[in-house]
DNA sequence: AATAATCCGGTTGTCCGACAATAACAATAT
DNA sequence: ATATTGTTATTGTCGGACAACCGGATTATT
């Protein structure tokens, strides 16, 4: 018996473009921060029309690894935590996840974080987080804008802090959903922000002593501490985000 | 003074197009498993030409929000866990993660996630896992390619067994990057089939007896014992996966 | 009548050519 | 020297065209 044929390779052709690119990207061809040819280039090159380089460009833009700087010119970028927290949080939003599911997947990820945090972060890291901390303290006690963004930056610094970009990447999407949600919980809850400062104290003093457990701990008593605040809020934790 | 004037709307029509589906998707006004109307008929609603409501599909299709089906017709989808996990690991490796970050997010990841498993799997689940160990212990010792599977398929069964779909999603792209590379490393460790066994073993035997602690605990040594093959087979750790 | 081959209309994939809008750059005027 | 005004290259959008493809209706074959 004859050997069967290969099933034949059948892709539209902008397709086939935006592969050739995004593996001359993969591949290091084409540098990061090198600006892709023109149009009309391309069209030479593959041998197709600027309709088909264009939608093929557009699947790349998507992807985010081309991006129009001046001139609209594209040029190549690697995509980097925030892009890849950025699309995630955006599809889990449109795919209808709930915020239980969200609250569920920080209170097992965040004190994990922060244990790795207590052995990993620099000094200056640490400082850092003081600051942060300092500046939320400083501010008004009824700006809740305030009180939302020192919250979340405080769990930013610590992400970043960690010197791992796939957990970079996962806590920053989660970082997001939640950013845009606490802002009316916060808003109903006077004492809200007390209780965050104070469990940022208790933070930084485990970082600082390189306490694991501790920071494990007092993570997770500011997490839950977080969610309860929805409670009392009175958001149905199982409603999807968005 | 006069009121200064609003800067006006000037975003592509290509991207006017991609947002306004988008919109009507995430409102629900377009529905889960509706079909798009056909591209005519789009040119007609957004008074533009073809092509440029082809270049908002193709930032559609990208983002996995709509699929074609038979007869090329897109209809739409939600992004669900395994698009967002295959987009995540996609972009993460274009990024040029290291095998060291990846490694690192497993081991700080799954023992929480087995911890969880242990309170929450369904009996049915464990079944499963069980019936997953089962195959892989029935597969011949040299078939590197089921060791593989097998491996992957249990941390697969976990993770959808937690009922969460951003973790299910976090875990998928984990799983999904150590899955291409795990293939080199088995098929020069000799052993490695046996102890994988063992620590599936032992992590039902902790699902069963809802032991947290325990899971978590074997868990760990089991990722351990998988990022130690890697440097066994001299995989260094710092190269980029990919 | 049941099945196979054929035709047909609608839709997508690709091409071509054209032109307005825009942004960088060069040339000019004040 | 700075501000203004062309100049030019490139992108964004348009309109039309046609082949390839798909599903379904129609016809031929047994």
């Amino acid at each position: 018996m004859t050997k069967a044929f290969q099933q034949l390779e059948r892709a539209p052709a902008y397709m086939k473009v935006y592969r050739a690119i995004e593996e001359r990207i993969s591949d290091g061809t084409l540098k990061d921060g090198a600006h892709l040819p023109t149009e009309a280039e391309l069209c030479a090159q593959f041998g197709v029309t600027r309709s088909t380089v264009r939608e093929g460009l557009r699947l790349l833009e998507q992807t985010g690894l081309i991006v129009r700087g001046a001139a609209k010119k594209f040029f190549i970028r690697r995509p980097n935590s925030n892009d890849i927290a950025a699309a995630a949080s955006k599809s889990f939003a449109l795919g209808g996840v709930t915020f239980s599911e969200v609250w569920d997947a920080l209170a097992t990820l965040y004190p994990e974080a922060a244990r790795l945090a207590a052995k990993r972060l620099s000094k200056a890291k640490v400082a850092e987080l003081k600051a942060v901390r300092a500046s939320l303290e400083a501010a008004k006690g009824d700006d809740h804008e305030a009180t939302v963004a020192g919250a979340v930056e405080f769990f930013q610094q610590i992400a970043k802090g960690l010197d791992n970009r796939v957990m970079l990447a996962m806590l920053q999407s989660l970082n997001l959903m939640i950013g845009e949600s606490l802002r009316h919980v916060i808003a109903g809850a006077p004492k809200a922000k007390d209780r965050i400062l104070n469990a940022q104290k208790k933070l930084v003093e485990a970082f600082e002593a390189r306490d694991a457990d501790l920071a494990a701990d007092w993570m997770a008593k500011h997490i839950d501490d977080l969610k309860r605040g929805y409670q009392v809020a009175k958001v149905d934790l199982d409603e999807p985000i968005l």
